[in-house]
DNA sequence: AATGCTAGCAACCGCCATGCA
DNA sequence: ATGCATGGCGGTTGCTAGCAT
């Protein structure tokens, strides 16, 4: 197919829209609706290709545009919804009424990648987070991890129930560290506890963490919880609904027999729950 | 005050899907 | 079935304002 000319070839006007240009679409959409893009500028007597025309309109001109800044749920709603449905920004706007597929898109780019990259489990509860360089792990074939509402189930997920394990309060910190150095932290809350903003609920990820391996042998569906920490894994794994009433972790990664590979879990209180060899 | 840097955003580019003749 | 026109989408670019030095 003959591609046709750009709007430059035939003499049209490229870059930022005038306010007069803006009046001159908006009053013949109002007057005459779009209809044929291609044939509008000529229509409307503007020096612009139609594919130029449409998106002024569509991204800026529309009268149902929401202009200003992104809310806090408008924001968290795009999250929720790019983890869902990627990088498909026709379809997240199409959910947030008033918000262009590229306007999304600019947040996402600007804000939204960023935040999620800087997050960082909240001060009290870093506190209590470790890295245990000097211990060695066993080697394991298998490691999974399994919480509901509550981090004791973890040890219980792997061990079985144990009578001995401490009580937890309000929350916990987990920590999962791969070859020694990487360290993934996040804060949970107890069940049924709705969280304050999910600030509170990133993990934070060292890039390190996410060793070859580990990411080539991670089983997608039981890596629910340790998505977000990395832009480069959207897509790969889902995006855990922090906004979920009961908060239930699903944290685990299959591992191959020669990976090194070992964890602890640390509680907000300080208190550390001994997890045994295994 | 001048310069450089950066973030934010509007607009463009190129590709793809769809509908129609 | 094919070719073409058009619309739509996502990635990218480049301008501008604001801030730092």
């Amino acid at each position: 197919m003959v591609r046709a000319p750009c709007c430059e070839k035939m003499g049209l006007k490229k870059g930022p829209w005038t306010p007069e240009e803006d009046q001159i679409l908006v009053s013949y959409i109002q007057a005459n609706g779009h209809g044929n893009w291609r044939a509008l500028p000529k229509l409307a007597g503007l020096l612009r290709c139609g594919k130029s025309c449409r998106l002024r309109w569509t991204n800026y001109l529309r009268p149902d545009i929401k202009r200003g800044n992104f809310t806090r749920e408008e924001e968290d709603s795009i999250i929720q919804l790019h983890e869902m449905l990627g990088n498909r920004w026709s379809a997240i706007a199409a959910r947030l009424p008033g918000r262009t597929d590229n306007e999304i898109k600019n947040v996402w780019h600007t804000h939204l990648k960023k935040r999620l990259k800087n997050y960082q489990a909240p001060e009290n509860s870093k506190r209590h987070c470790k890295k245990n360089i000097d211990s060695k792990a066993p080697s394991t074939s298998q490691i999974t991890l399994k919480s509901s509402h509550n981090f004791s189930n973890i040890k219980e997920g792997i061990n079985g129930p144990d009578p001995n394990s401490p009580q937890l309060s309000s929350s916990e910190v987990s920590t999962v560290t791969a070859d020694s150095e990487s360290v993934m932290t996040m804060g949970v809350t107890n069940g049924g506890d709705q969280m304050d903003s999910y600030e509170n609920f990133i993990p934070e990820i060292d890039e390190s963490f996410w060793t070859d391996d580990l990411l080539s042998t991670a089983d997608n569906s039981n890596f629910d919880m340790a998505i977000s920490g990395g832009e480069e894994l959207q897509g790969q794994f889902p995006f855990y609904d922090m906004k979920q009433e009961s908060v239930e972790l699903d944290v685990g990664a299959k591992l191959e027999d020669d990976m090194d590979f070992w964890y602890n879990v640390f509680i907000k209180s300080g208190d550390l729950l001994e997890l045994p060899e295994f």
